[in-house]
DNA sequence: TATTGTTATACTCTATAACTATA
DNA sequence: TATAGTTATAGAGTATAACAATA
C-alpha cells in the first residue's frame, strides 16, 4: 500500500522528464539514447555482447543491431575473446571514449536540471533517495527476470 | 553543483528501471508505451492532437502515425473540432477506455515495487519529492522548447 | 545438446520535408 | 500568411524465429 495517491504513475512521470532531457543531451553529443548508453557501458573497459543485453535490456538481435550502427560510425569496435571463439567483446575506440567520456559529464552537469525547483535540503533527500533506490535494486536486466505481477 | 557524485547519471539509471518496468506493465496489457500514454491522456476527456503532441513530446507527423496505429487497434477515434474543421480531437472508444483504466490502476499498484527495498520512512519521503518535483516542473513538451546548455 | 552471436523479418517509434485544407 | 493535420520517406529500436559456429 502507497500512501501517497498516485505514486506509481508519478514514477512514469518522472521517468518521461528524465528520458526526454537525456534524449536532449544525447542529441547534443550527435549520439541516439540506446548509443549513449553502450558508450558509457564500454568506454572504460570492453564487455561481452551477452552481458551487455543483459544491463541494456536487450535480447541478442537487439545487440547486434546496437552495436552494428554504433560501430558504423566508429564508435565502437568489435574484439575476439580470449576463451570462447564463439564469443566476442565489444570496447570503445578513441573516439567513442572521448564522446563517451564528455556525455557522461554533460549528463552529470545537465540532468540534475530537473530538481532545479525543489528546496536545497528536499533536493539533497532525492539525491540520497534516488541513490538508494538504485543501490537496493537489482541492475538494470530483460524485462523477461523482473517479477511478475 | 550538486552534492552527491553522480546524480544526473543515477537519475538516468533511475528512468531506466522505471521505463523497463512501465514496459513490462503495458506489455501485460498489450500495449506499447506510446499507445499506453496516449490511452491515459484520452481516456477521461478527449484532447486535441496539437495538445497531445505537446504532451506526449512529439512533432505531427509522429501523432498521426501513434493515432493512426491506435486507432486501427479500436482504442481511439478521431472526431471533429467544434470550431475549427481543420482540427480533429481524440477520444478513447468504450474498449480503450476498458483498457486505459486497468492499465492505470496497474501501473499505481506495480511501478511502486521499485521503491520496496527503501525503509518505509524513506520511501514515503521518496513519494512526497517526487510529487513535489512533478509539482514545481512545467509538464512533458517538445525537447525544444527545454532550456538549452 | 546447449550457447554465442548473426541473419531475416516485421512492426513501432521518431524525425524532416513537402503537401492539403482551412483560418 | 499562418496553422492543423497528413503523406512520404528514412533510420533507429525491439521482438521472434531460424540459423551457423563453437562449447
Amino acid at each position: 500500500m502507497t500512501a501517497t495517491p498516485g505514486f506509481g504513475n508519478n514514477l512514469v512521470y518522472l521517468s518521461a522528464l528524465i528520458q526526454r532531457r537525456f534524449t536532449q543531451v544525447c542529441a547534443d553529443h550527435d549520439l541516439t539514447n540506446a548509443q549513449a548508453q553502450l558508450l558509457c557501458l564500454v568506454k572504460d573497459r570492453p564487455h561481452g555482447m551477452s552481458e551487455l543485453g543483459r544491463l541494456l535490456g536487450l535480447a541478442k538481435p537487439g545487440m547486434t543491431g546496437l552495436v552494428d550502427r554504433t560501430e558504423r560510425r566508429g564508435l565502437v569496435q568489435r574484439g575476439s575473446s580470449e576463451h570462447d571463439r564463439r564469443a566476442c567483446t565489444v570496447s570503445s575506440t578513441p573516439l567513442g571514449k572521448r564522446i563517451g567520456d564528455a556525455l557522461y559529464a554533460d549528463v552529470a552537469a545537465r540532468l540534475p536540471d530537473i530538481a532545479d525547483h525543489l528546496p536545497p535540503a528536499d533536493r539533497q533527500l532525492l539525491e540520497e533517495l534516488v541513490a538508494a533506490v538504485i543501490a537496493t535494486t537489482s541492475g538494470p536486466c530483460r524485462a523477461d527476470d523482473l517479477p511478475e505481477r
